[in-house]
RNA sequence: UCUCCCUUAGCUCAGUCGGUUAGAGCACCUGACUGUUAAUCAGGGUGUCCUUAGUUCAAGUCUAAGAGGGAGAGCCA
């Protein structure tokens, strides 16, 4: 059996394959199967010339998403997705597929969520599934090349760690128990026992979030580092980021095909820096008292919003010059129906611009009115963001609105060593993490500021008792990151079987 | 939890000022076409208009409540 991915090396050979058929389209004495694998994608064709009318036939009992097994031979295409072309000679049915669900056209977002099952098999989703693969892949080989050593912290806990989100209860013989929403505390642990330690675990959130980057139900990976300070983090996760997405570059160039991404921004990053702002740069630059390169926020925010402004006007003339061309009597049918769809997929996509074209007044206003001293909300991290190309790192936060554990800064003791990496393209955080607070008497202080039961931390500050020394680590949401590395509009599509609040099934 | 929007055929949607028999495309079936790229062309039928209550001579259309979904806020990775 050769895959679809390998037929490169078959050029001109016969060869014997299996797989679905996504799509199939016919002319007389001729059939067109989109055969998928998941290895890839190909044509192939079925004539009742050359094959001979058993595969003829067979070809015809093809619907959506029949699996087949089949003989033939392999020819070069330039026109083809992959480049090759399969000319079969035999083909068999193994299993029959009537009425599949999922069309090759149009469908709504809670239709194919509730087709979740089936709709990973699409183009598009088998792209970001892979592409959420070598990430992961990536993610392993950068911190095992590094040393690091992967750990797996506990998923029931019996305290809610950090005390500000909601968590999801469970019953843990007949004790209360929460369902992890991070292992790092745990990881301080395990790195003052192995040097330098990640986790890469499912993490749960009871947060009643409908938005485009939240999930009840998540990937965390975590590294957490003996003897490194916030400035060897922020260069460790500089590095880090800069070799999983090198990674994904070289290896999915057609999945971004398929996706339509584009990776000029990834093809940059390799050789720039990082911005790295400080809370108060930062602060300064999303009121537009500061400007980068230049510009302020709100000049920049302003001409995208006439940009978005004059698109409207042209997919609004465009539509009323459709329809004027679909009311003339001379069109003929599959010409209107042709118009119709595209005047559809306009409505669409002013239907976007148009949202587009309220929020960036409304986040230009939120971001002016930005009192200093609180954390980003998720349209002042977009604005800050478009003003630049490369992920960006603000460090030195206020420490109110940090966790218990983050270091104080002891120069300025508003401060907290804790610093967020914000991807750009309107993505917002990805990562979070800092240097840890080593100073006993301070945790103790800030446990009891947030109210947090002291009994079990306990075993937390006996890491501060015996031996402690300066440590930082830091937490990436995997599914954001496959969000922005695609550049999806939702996080939903960058897991196999989304957990989100309204969603449990399939 | 709050704000705004949506719910009509298997799917995506239209449905004007409340008016008589509810509209299209796709999917599906039949036929035509030997190179299609969401192929095209001709024909074929499909409805708990989300639910409940109300206003009205008359409700898919108006009002209220509820359910489900979407976008945003808060919270966060």
């Amino acid at each position: 059996m050769i895959q679809i991915k390998d037929f490169k090396d078959y050029e001109g050979k016969q060869i014997e394959t299996q797989g679905w058929v996504m799509n199939k389209r016919s002319s007389k004495g001729i059939e067109f199967l989109i055969l998928r694998d998941g290895s890839g994608f190909v044509q192939a064709i079925v004539t009742e010339t050359e094959a001979g009318e058993q595969a003829y036939t067979a070809a015809k009992q093809c619907n959506q998403e029949t699996s087949v097994r089949i003989k033939g031979t392999v020819v070069k295409d330039e026109k083809q997705i992959g480049g090759y072309e399969l000319h079969i000679s035999q083909l068999e049915i193994i299993g029959h597929s009537e009425d599949y669900p999922i069309s090759n056209k149009a469908h709504g977002i809670e239709f194919l969520a509730d087709n979740r099952h089936l709709w990973l098999r699409s183009k598009r989703q088998w792209a970001i599934m892979k592409i959420r693969n070598q990430i992961i892949f990536a993610i392993h080989n950068f911190f095992q090349k590094e040393g690091f050593v992967q750990m797996d912290a506990p998923i029931f806990t019996g305290n809610a760690a950090e005390g500000t989100t909601t968590l999801f209860s469970t019953d843990f013989y007949e004790q209360p128990a929460y369902l992890s929403q991070s292992g790092q505390l745990y990881g301080e642990a395990m790195a003052m026992a192995m040097g330098k330690i990640y986790t890469f675990g499912p993490t749960f959130r009871a947060e009643k979030s409908k938005t485009r980057r939240h999930l009840s139900e998540f990937w965390m990976i975590e590294p957490e580092m003996a003897f490194f300070d916030l400035e060897m983090n922020m260069n460790l996760i500089e590095a880090f980021l800069k070799f999983v997405t090198a990674s994904v570059l070289e290896n999915c160039k057609p999945e971004f095909e398929i996706l339509e991404r584009d990776t000029t921004i990834f093809e940059n990053m390799a050789n720039t820096n990082f911005t790295r702002l400080t809370y108060d740069d930062a602060v300064k630059i999303l009121k537009g008292e500061k400007e980068v390169n230049g510009r302020k926020t709100t000049e920049t925010l302003q001409q995208d919003l006439s940009e978005v402004l004059q698109e409207i006007e042209k997919i609004n003339q465009e539509i009323s010059e459709k329809e004027k061309a679909i009311s003339e009597s001379t069109i003929s049918k599959g010409q209107s129906n042709f118009i119709r769809n595209k005047i559809d997929q306009l409505k669409n996509t002013l239907k976007d611009l148009e949202v587009k074209a309220k929020n960036i007044p409304e986040w230009l206003k939120s971001a002016a009115d930005f009192t200093y001293g609180e954390d980003f909300g998720g349209s002042d991290e977009t604005v800050l963001t478009r003003m630049f190309d490369v992920p960006v790192m603000v460090y030195n936060w206020p420490h109110e609105v940090k966790a218990f554990y983050m270091k104080r800064d002891k120069n300025s003791p508003l401060l907290a060593k804790g610093v967020d990496v914000l991807a750009p393209e309107g993505y917002g955080e990805i990562v979070g993490g800092g240097e840890r607070e080593t100073d006993l008497n301070l945790l103790i202080e800030k446990i009891n500021e947030h109210k947090l039961p002291m009994s079990v931390f306990e075993w937390y500050l006996d890491l501060r008792k015996y031996g402690s020394v300066p440590h930082s680590g830091f937490g990436l949401g995997l599914e954001r990151m496959v969000a922005w590395v695609c550049k999806l509009p939702h996080i939903r599509e960058t897991i196999p079987f989304p957990r989100m609040y309204g969603r449990l099934m399939p």
